[in-house]
DNA sequence: GTTCTTACGATGCGATCGCATTGCCACGGG
DNA sequence: CCCGTGGCAATGCGATCGCATCGTAAGAAC
């Protein structure tokens, strides 16, 4: 086996350079030769590294999805310990916020919606972890129920679902530039605080 | 001036036939022989009607657009009389439900998104109307906290918000076929109940 | 009837698309 | 040392793209 090079690691390249080119433009504007340019290498490179443009894009949107992931567990990494709601507001923080990555991660996937109507593919990628977030937003306020923080009338699975609503799309205004990350924040506390009632103060992120 | 034909009507028609297939799959469907043939006519009568692609996609966008906003006020001319939490209602349980030209034109709306990143008219059209309707829906919040039904503690602002992303996304989910349209109605309403309290009756929709 | 203008259908052009093919070149194993 | 294989670059192909051009049929205006 001669001439070995770093595989992974060109694949991840070309996967990023897509990623640009379809937070930038949409998947309109991905096309091998884009790719190719954006990337610095050659068409042929492209192709050895990926058969198809759907095996291209595919992976180009597994890298925005883990990009996210990653920068969520490493808020997580920072506290000494993690509770269910610590998980949940680092995730609901990290989906609001102004960091450049996660904006562009949520433009690529909003690029690949109209695709995952017809791939179900794509619709796994894209919306795989809605049930476990949604799972843990209910257990989060069935929690804040029993701490007698939230009122007793609440409905879990109703105030997680608009809880993800709501994430979901301050986090799509914030990525489109309709709205400024603060302000966003502004609104995901407050209404955490509304639901949940406020933080008890277990050393602040 | 010889030879008239119902130029709008016409132009409605390949409109049309832009919208299904953008909502079927995305701009990347949509090519000018796509369309004719989507349409049933010939790619020379497209051009006559369209001097460009862009003025074709907008003008596909502008009827996604128009024909929500008439079933929107179809629903209002359905009462005697309308309040503003009348005209908000009518216009978030349309956003989210199962109708089927609204789910289309939600899936047109998303499928423009990244074109408004580069492309301020298509910015304007797509979140032209944002502002009313959170403006309205603040409204309505001020309203129910005068008439006592709402708590005072409330910030208006940011419930309009929060209001504004839950139907935003709840309609959304529907329009991917991620959620079915009654639970994201019994989703949507009961935030609105929690928020203004529960409806007192006027003659329910 | 002639004329003029609108309303197209048909066709062609250059660019670009995704993909397949070809071949060189750098290395590691024998 | 030299084969052989993996890692590419280069090029070509057929299809499709948006758009421009051209020809013509169908009526109003006179």
């Amino acid at each position: 086996m001669p001439r070995r090079v770093d595989t992974e690691q060109q694949r991840t390249d070309i996967a990023h350079a897509v990623w640009r080119l379809a937070a930038r433009a949409g998947l309109e504007a991905v096309s091998l030769r884009e790719v190719a340019a954006e990337a610095g290498v050659s068409m042929g490179r492209v192709q050895h590294y990926f058969r198809t443009k759907e095996e291209m894009l595919l992976h180009g949107l597994r890298l925005a999805l883990g990009r996210m992931e990653d920068r969520i567990s490493g808020r997580l990494r920072h506290r000494s310990s993690a509770d269910a709601e610590d998980v949940l507001r680092s995730a609901l923080e990290e989906m609001v916020g102004g960091d450049q990555d996660t904006r562009q991660a949520i433009r690529v996937c909003v690029a690949f919606y109209p695709r995952a109507l017809e791939d179900p593919h794509v619709a796994d990628l894209l919306f795989g972890d809605d049930d476990v977030l949604h799972a843990l937003a209910a257990d989060v306020v069935r929690a804040a129920q029993a701490d007698h923080r939230a009122a007793p009338e609440l409905d879990p699975d109703q105030e997680a679902r608009v809880l993800w609503s709501v994430v979901n799309h301050l986090g799509t205004e914030v990525a489109f530039h309709r709205l400024p990350p603060d302000q966003a924040r502004a609104t995901l506390r407050y209404h955490l605080d509304r639901v949940l009632g406020p933080r008890p103060d277990t050393a602040p992120a």
